[in-house]
DNA sequence: CAAACATATGCCGATAACGGCATTCGTCAA
DNA sequence: TTGACGAATGCCGTTATCGGCATATGTTTG
């Protein structure tokens, strides 16, 4: 018999947990230093339990340590698991710096060969080359 | 009436796309250069179908474009989106590097404050800071 | 046109994700 | 101990996700 699984054995990884907007914010608010569970919730708008529960996967996955402060718990950042995805997409870095796009470097290489071309003939007064942007999605 | 929904408009960011383990790897695949589907499937594991749909999520969020080729599909890498997400980690790079932990600046400042001591009264021949890393997850 | 091949899409089942509410747990103070 | 407060957990409803299978769409070739 199969059994489907959801998302395999994703949840609980670093990249699932910053894939929340609201984890993120989280994180975001963090940068600033400890601060309380409430006072998070209210930053981002939503109940207590929410914050918590978000709170809950980030430190699950190390994103974020808890202390205890009388009887509120102070939540800080521990960054140090986004570091892999900080290099992870590093390995991407060549790709959009150099030209990725095919289209790109075919448009240099036309540009090269006319500049060459051009030195050997000189006529044609036409403006050549008439902004190639093919209408772009409309 | 209260209208529950889960991940808000969260679908179809870059951060949500790559939070996929398998969807990683196609990225991480297609960086050495264009291939179709049925290609990627295989070397995924997956059925076709399957990879299929992950193409889509990843062309959804413009992380990959295609071709047609024949009556092949060539799918090929766009990085440029991987950028945001890049940044955004780099955005935290100060908290893994320098004294992220208050454990850390507290060593630290144990170490200086020792030298300065040291300089006035050189007894305690002992060992000070004995690696401090915790145990690190098990 | 039909057959063969490559992809995309639709449907389904199982499960996880999110948010809110109610409730429990834990801690401090009177 | 009781009351007040902060935070965590459990439950529920809704929606999304993921994988597989079957099927549709599209393209090339005979």
């Amino acid at each position: 018999m199969f059994v489907p699984m959801a998302r395999a054995a994703t949840t609980s990884d670093v990249f699932n947990a910053i894939a929340e907007p609201q984890r993120r914010e989280i994180l975001v608010l963090l940068r600033a230093g400890e601060r309380p569970v409430t006072e998070l919730a209210q930053e981002l708008g939503m109940t207590q339990p929410g914050a918590s529960k978000h709170l809950r996967v980030l430190r699950e996955v190390g994103l974020v340590r808890d202390r205890k402060a009388g009887k509120q718990r102070l939540y800080r950042l521990d960054a140090r698991e986004l570091r892999p995805v900080h290099e992870w997409t590093g390995g991407f870095e060549r790709f959009w710096n150099e030209s990725f796009d095919r289209l790109d470097a075919y448009v240099q290489d036309l540009k090269q060969a006319r500049r060459r071309s051009d030195r050997w003939q000189r006529q044609d007064g036409k403006r050549r080359r008439s902004q190639r942007r093919p209408t772009a999605r409309s």
